[in-house]
DNA sequence: ATAATTCCTACAGTCACTAGAGCTTCAAGA
DNA sequence: TCTTGAAGCTCTAGTGACTGTAGGAATTAT
């Protein structure tokens, strides 16, 4: 039986975060000692790390939810934990290319301008202020 | 004079966001009619429209308020407003290239599973729940 | 004149935590 | 056994950049 304070060390969770996940129902209530404090076990230390991995991939605490309830019916198909990484993967892709454009464009406003000028000149501030010298659209 | 919804309008911002600047500090408190409504003038619009510009490419509010001010001092050396939409620029590279090794960590996984199993067996939720079966770190 | 629209302020909610206050329990050394 | 310090508990508020709502006042159109 673990601590939540071992809990933390093992997963690399901080408690805060693990006691959060448990009030948002990823994890399930943990049993408590005589005085009130939560004691883990084995099972609770994978699932633990599941909810880690899928954060760390970026998926939200929903989604989240959803797979735990998914891989608690292992007969079940798993079109439905597909689809859940797959809308996630194309969610990722978008934000990606949503900020590539402003790569191009803020790498072509900063490249205008070598710092060595009066502000009443500056590329930066001028960009800023009249849409009409960007390329793209954003 | 403008009122508040004809500048929303006109900026593409809405109502309550415009509000929110003034509360911010990036609008100077508009004047008033008399039964204490905005009113706005040209110069209001003009600074709507870069601090949106600014907006649309991800600069933070302190960030936006610093190069307001910048953009004040006319004739100060622009070395500072450089050094914002640089620091910015490195900010968003690093962003997607955190993105692109998520995007690849879950392309792979998404694409060893074609959803025909069942979830015992399904490719992403073995993937979340060990993180051995990962590519690289994350 | 009246009805429809727009405006006002102030406050709550979003997301995934994080920090703090004020108190209790636990583990280890003397 | 006692003490002390770390770690635990609950509850609340704060983060960033808005968005939404409630309840009422002002403006505009018919």
């Amino acid at each position: 039986m673990l601590s939540i304070g071992s809990l933390a060390k093992r997963t690399g969770v901080k408690v805060p975060t693990i006691r959060y996940y448990e009030q948002m129902g990823l994890l399930k209530a943990a049993e408590r000692s005589e005085g009130n404090q939560r004691r883990y076990e084995r099972s609770d230390l994978e699932r633990l790390a599941f909810i880690r991995h899928a954060r760390d991939l970026g998926l939200d605490i929903p989604a989240i939810r959803e797979l735990i309830r998914l891989s608690e019916h292992s007969q079940q198909p798993c079109a439905d934990a597909d689809r859940i990484a797959a809308e996630h993967l194309a969610a990722v892709r978008e934000k990606i290319a949503r900020l590539r454009k402003l790569e191009q464009e803020l790498d072509r406003i900063v490249s205008h301008c070598d710092g060595g000028h009066s502000i009443e000149e500056c590329y930066v501030i001028r960009a800023l202020s009249d849409h009409g010298l960007c390329e793209g659209e954003h």
